[in-house]
DNA sequence: GATACAACTGAAACGGGTTTCAGAGGGTGA
DNA sequence: TCACCCTCTGAAACCCGTTTCAGTTGTATC
């Protein structure tokens, strides 16, 4: 079907009756090439649609004006929303991205990330996974460190390395925000669906709801505090079936992120329980699922355009030999919908 | 940071007392090395953790063991299951996708393409854009026709010319099955919003609507066929406003694709018309959506892994030169959630 | 010990670009 | 007219692997 050989710039030179170095010179606008002979070459190139390979151009430019990406779940609209603002920023600054899904599988990550270096990225950004643990796994540290030294990464989440960068969200001021947009509208009985305390995001998060509600003088009801097993839909059910059986409600919950508020408040219907009018809630990530409830869910956002705009601009940075910055906290910002209500 | 220039089979070689070429023997396996010389090759390899260069490997192979993706917008729920799929399906057969996002814009439609044969990419699905245009542009025809050209092509979606081979969701069977169940459930009085016709897929679907409800012995009334603009939920507000007006309303509802249908049902709750008790409503993609709302849409699925399967399987059997074949269809199947209800 | 093969191995060419280096041609100023 | 400089240009080297081709070595057979 398509039997014809690629050509190359020595096909098109030798049509043009040029070297092979001149096009190049074409090709790249290195220097000048006298106007009659630019125009030859450049109508062969034409007429035949000559494209140069990327991957002999690779080969000697050293920047392959890749990025790799390496992401957890590609399937959860957090990682979603990341990569995706992702692919716009690297394309906007000239670089594809190369993405990778590990479904958290430590084999997984390791091959994409021997694939990345193999395929000489300029840099690579790594999120989810073993990195967003609280206690770090001695095997994955040096697997970082080793691919590091090779290639530029940066991490979507806290940097684990003093080596590396890493772009994360503020969980701490997201939590203040939280807390004190509930405080400021009445709420004094606060509860909060959130998973294990091994994965750092949310030991960050539990650690400040309880320094905040303490600032503000309320009390913390062990009972309120409800972990469940995951970040998906099924725990947040869970957290609202055990809501069910309780004597008395708080008047807002927080949900560790999106995908468990949804969860949440579908059981929480389920159970005949309304929000806001029964009970207020309030998520963390802002992805666009919490528009698609009803009630849509307030949420805290991270600006998925600025985070990874950080991300792929401090992967660049670093690339060009850049210095680096340890690490840079994405700022929150509270994105009201229709999940919290005033209490009187 | 990182000054050390990578390490290249030659350094390999010439440490270990051998060719370049043995060490590439042993790197492919293409060959047999003495064992006494393969294990001092290897011990070098890991101690300096060497990767070969898949760009120099490329420049031989002929195969990249890329496989380069246009998608009209990464973002939309519908085009993320499909990708996300073929990320895993080509993942899964040895091969990383080129993801590019193209915003249905055909500029940025060309860079990609352009992008995508610079790269050698084996072969390349396209899917979005104008591709499900049904009145098709010539000047993306030339496009696409002088890309198969070069590298084969796949259409994720109907094929536009004979050349290129399309694996497409069976529309017609889709709206089979949705009326269908809806007639055996006891409805009779049936609407339907879509978007303007100059998309395939609507018209398709329209077309055996029609035909469907004629089967059926059913009156079609005007003013439940309800156009809106685009596909996205806003569209499925202003759909679910238009309804708000009505003085008889159908008992159930098609909507022509996820998004619109929870723009659909989110405004028609704030109208206080309820899914399912008021109306039945049943959409078409099944992405995973449709289970974040309250109900959760029962929609028409069309097995994206099956879906991404068949399209990267075809991709790379055209690029090892496997016969074409011309269009696929993929069969759908009815996923019932909670917002149908039977009628009696 | 000679012969026929099989198993290994290295030199060199190749893939398709870019870049360096040195030379050629043209223009300028003295 | 000569010296000098600037602009173009091609040959050749390079990037880093793979593959072909032509040995060389080792082993089995007679």
């Amino acid at each position: 079907m398509d039997e014809m050989k690629n050509i190359t710039i020595y096909d098109i030179a030798r049509e043009a009756g040029v070297s092979p170095a001149t096009v190049s010179r074409i090709l790249t606008g290195s220097a000048n090439v006298r106007t009659e002979k630019k125009e030859r070459v450049e109508e062969l190139i034409r007429k035949y649609q000559f494209k140069p390979n990327a991957m002999a151009r690779a080969l000697t430019d050293t920047r392959t004006h890749f990025i790799g990406m390496v992401v957890a779940d590609v399937s959860n609209p957090y990682y979603h929303s990341l990569f995706t603002a992702c692919i716009n920023a690297a394309s906007r600054l000239g670089y594809s991205l190369l993405l990778f899904n590990t479904l958290s599988n430590s084999r997984m990550e390791e091959q994409a990330v021997t694939y990345l270096l193999e395929h000489r990225v300029d840099a690579m950004i790594i999120s989810g996974g073993r990195i967003d643990l609280a206690q770090q796994d001695p095997d994955f540290l040096r697997l970082l460190e080793s691919t590091a030294r090779k290639t530029p990464v940066v991490v979507a989440g806290r940097s684990p390395l003093d080596m590396i960068p890493g772009v994360a969200a503020d969980h701490e001021r997201s939590m203040d925000l939280a807390i004190r947009h509930l405080v400021r509208h009445g709420h004094r009985k606060i509860g909060f669906v959130y998973t294990g305390k091994q994965f750092y995001g949310t030991r960050e998060k539990l650690l400040r709801f309880e320094a905040d509600m303490a600032e503000a003088g309320l009390e913390i009801r062990k009972e309120w505090l409800i972990e469940v097993p995951g970040y998906d839909m099924r725990s947040g059910s869970i957290g609202a079936d055990l809501m069910s059986d309780m004597k008395e409600l708080p008047t807002a919950m927080l949900g560790i992120n999106d995908l468990v508020s949804v969860g949440f408040q579908k059981r929480l219907a389920e159970h005949g329980i309304r929000v806001p009018e029964d009970i207020s809630l309030l998520s963390f990530d802002d992805t666009y699922i919490t528009s698609m409830t009803t009630p849509a869910i307030s949420s805290v956002d991270y600006d998925y355009d600025q985070f990874a705009d950080t991300l792929v601009r401090t992967a660049i940075n670093l690339s060009e030999g850049g210095p680096a910055v340890h690490q840079v906290l994405i700022t929150p910002h509270l994105n009201l919908k229709e999940s919290c209500r005033r209490i009187d």
